[in-house]
DNA sequence: GTGGTATATAACCACTAGGTTAGATAACCT
DNA sequence: AGGTTATCTAACCTAGTGGTTATATACCAC
């Protein structure tokens, strides 16, 4: 049970159902009966899943009659984003040859300035 | 224990212990020491953390003598990058601005359609 | 009111996760 | 060989997760 914002976010999308819950609400707000359906588990099952992305922020839900209809919040998403793209230089080899390029450029600059 | 590939790496990374321990590896190799070193838990508990994150497959390990050095291997990465990527048109206002812009290009196309 | 619908809560269960301590393995160094 | 170092495995504990069923709560419609 974490509490920093990261591992909840990361520990709420572990996991394929709430991914999917996450994938329906870009098509636009709906109630739980909705978000259930695709899923043979029950109700309160579903439930559970919506508490859990609530808690991670990224659905907020709203009071309808009886229904609750959520919707997505994105900002979490953002964050995750963020922190995947810190480790780009170790999986995008252009953006590697980019900081060998970089790298010769400052060899090349302590060169010339020990020149002066 | 989810079995899909989008899971598993979520559920490595949804602890601040192994995000630490792939910060870490940006800066190079490391035996599972040298891993343990910043952490105040115990050598078997981190050798589980390395375990998670090798069956994740965000780290590899090598052998040499009494050592099994970490490496970063950053695939999965790429994969939870690219993701989360398809969500920023909800938290990114100027690609809203975009998408808009191009529902008002569909729109006058529709409109000269029409006239034809 | 009664009945039906939508949703949440409670209690329970099996399993997993993160931590511990103690012991096993393996490679190095005299 | 004996001792030290690095690492993993085993057994255990506590707490959390994902699911269930059964029960409550809230709202609408008649």
């Amino acid at each position: 049970m974490p509490v920093d914002h990261l591992s909840t976010t990361f520990a709420a999308l572990a996991d394929p159902t709430r991914r999917a819950i996450l994938a329906r609400l870009t098509t636009g707000a709906a109630t739980v009966k909705e978000l259930s359906a695709p899923f043979k588990m029950t109700g309160p099952a579903v439930s559970k899943h919506l508490r859990v992305l609530e808690r991670a922020g990224l659905i907020a839900r709203g009071r309808e009659a009886q229904w609750r209809p959520c919707t997505l919040e994105a900002a979490p998403l953002k964050e995750v984003a963020e922190w995947a793209e810190t480790y780009r230089r170790f999986w995008d080899a252009s953006y590697n040859r980019l900081d060998d390029y970089l790298q010769q450029l400052k060899a090349k600059e302590r060169k010339h300035g020990r020149r002066k």
